[in-house]
DNA sequence: CTGAAAGCGCTTACAG
DNA sequence: CTGAAAGCGCTTACAG
């Protein structure tokens, strides 16, 4: 059963398919009575235009791509929810590709949106991406792009972030005021801003409320995995007994840290009190409940979409058009794992 | 800038439209000679086709559908991870769309993918859905469709299952096994066939091992929300509070029952048995952790695509084609909230 | 080995 | 108010 054409239909009222068309997008210059024979029929023939024909005509797609590090990964998939939610509102679809913070997998993910031609592309980086010539060269074609999360600064384009430094700086500050005196980091690997950004405002804080900045505090995580935490949670106890807090760069492996520490018997928060970052889910079931910041992962899908759409609407009509970088706000969430 | 197209590669080599194509997708009627000029300007010109046009004359998107009921849920992200893992590596693209458990938007969205014009559609039912009209029009139209985890075990097409009496049989075994004399049920709503054999699996166990099935004793769930686990935990207390065993049909739900008993003293395994549903990352790091049945996500991705892949090409083919329903095996993981 | 031509199904500037 | 025609960028059957 092939799918219905506006050929058949001209055919069948007799009229010219430039008419049929006309009529079922509404011209002003076609009479009722047509329209009304044209939309009845189309309407029992259960008509659907060839999206294929539409978009090699109008040259859009009303597609979009995105490319995320993970997609099992309660962040991400509260992003990816708010992206989509959005992009139906306004007709656009959306293709889904994981970089699995691979460069390599980031710069193919990115080729093949190119190929599909979609009308434009959300991006969070990967955590093995330093070099941006790819997504420059997206840019260089005149293919709106929009940066959320995990951004690069030297790329131009619009973005959707939070002020990581400032709440690291804030996590960190906490728990100072609940009386730490030797407050440890896991941090993410080099390259992404947000690391960079979150270490900052750890440091921050640190030195402004005349606490020692101490280099071997801070450790360097990969894959900031729950094992990871674990892992670095028993580093830690080893390197120095007497750390009394830490502030941790994801919920996941602040998790995992929480769950090394309670079968060593360590007390959280008494002997050490921890924040995390993200505010997952898991973070509010687990025992004891964790403190951390919440990042607005709905609502930053939902603000990157909508910086996309007015960029492609913008672009068609060769409107001007501003790149701009839209800040959300932040929260500290206090629970029980700093609460003392 | 435009994109290059074949006509600029054959217009700058002097030589025809028709050659250029082919050179490119290596007819063998075309000289070396010929084939190498081509293909190196091509590379040059960083030459991509234009996939709308090759959409329109090969009436292929290499694009697939994906309705899922929620995003925002690691089952669901899992299996999404799988579905587009596999669809990568055979160069098929994946739109993801979330039905929210709603009939109509299920309805709503795959109208937007069979406009779109995908080459398959890989569903998950939503809990509203009752009548699969949308889903028949669609396999009556030739368009490969697979369903995965929640079927309809009326519509004619291939799927992918886990035995879902079998698995809630074991996990009530198994509390009966550790003594369980009075256990409770928390199932999903009332269409879903996954819930349906969850509950008759419940039901088999406990008349098969000498216990009295008790219609009381089974509470029916609207949305499987952690909120919903710790109003009917609350609500079981009150209405029988001598039962010691519950088999829980989703892992979301048992956490928040657990988190309300956690609260008021009642001891897990002790006091009250526990075994969830569809092993979530989350219950290995609760306190205590969750005995559950393991759900493969992933997997079951994995195979829906596969299977919608072969009816693909067979049906390009035209070949003949047979619809197959594959189950994937499940395990009981048995943790400390049954462990007595 | 090469190329002219038809056609996929639309949209839209233009003529009447 | 209606329609003939061009064209989007490909692919492929056919002729030479």
């Amino acid at each position: 059963m092939k799918p219905v054409t506006l050929k058949q239909i001209a055919e069948t009222l007799g009229i010219s398919v430039t008419t049929v068309s006309k009529a079922l997008k509404d011209y002003p210059d076609v009479s009722k009575k047509t329209k009304k024979l044209v939309r009845e029929l189309a309407d029992t023939l259960n008509y659907k235009p060839n999206a294929f024909a539409v978009n090699l005509r109008t040259s859009e797609s009303k597609t979009i791509g995105l490319v995320i590090p993970e997609v099992v990964h309660h962040f991400f998939s509260s992003v990816v929810k708010g992206i989509i939610s959005q992009a139906e509102k306004k007709g656009y679809l959306v293709i889904i590709l994981q970089s699995s913070e691979s460069y390599e997998l980031e710069k193919k993910q990115i080729d093949l949106l190119m190929s599909q031609r979609v009308d434009g592309i959300l991006i969070s980086i990967a955590n093995g991406t330093a070099n941006f010539n790819h997504i420059n060269d997206v840019i260089a074609q005149d293919k709106p792009v929009v940066m959320f999360d995990k951004i690069a600064k030297i790329v131009n384009c619009s973005k959707v972030i939070i002020d990581d430094r400032k709440a690291a700086y804030i996590a960190t500050k906490h728990l100072i005021d609940k009386g730490c005196k030797k407050i440890a980091h896991f941090r993410g690997p080099l390259l992404p801003q947000n690391s960079i950004d979150r270490f900052l405002g750890y440091k921050n804080a640190l030195e402004e409320h005349g606490l020692v900045y101490n280099p071997s505090l801070v450790y360097i995580l990969e894959d900031m995995s729950f094992d990871e935490g674990v892992f670095f949670a028993e580093k830690l106890l080893k390197d120095h007994n007497d750390v009394d807090g830490i502030f941790i760069n994801t919920d996941l492996v602040a998790i995992g840290a929480i769950n090394a520490f309670n079968k060593k018997g360590i007390k959280i928060p008494e002997d050490i009190a921890i924040v995390g970052f993200s505010n997952w889910f898991m973070s509010s079931v687990i025992s004891p409940t964790l403190s951390t910041i919440d990042q607005p992962g709905y609502n930053m899908g939902k603000t990157a979409f909508k910086l996309l759409y007015k960029e492609i609407k913008q672009r068609k009509k060769n409107k001007p058009f501003e790149y701009k970088t839209v800040e959300l706000p932040t929260d500290l969430v206090v629970r029980e794992s700093s609460n003392k």
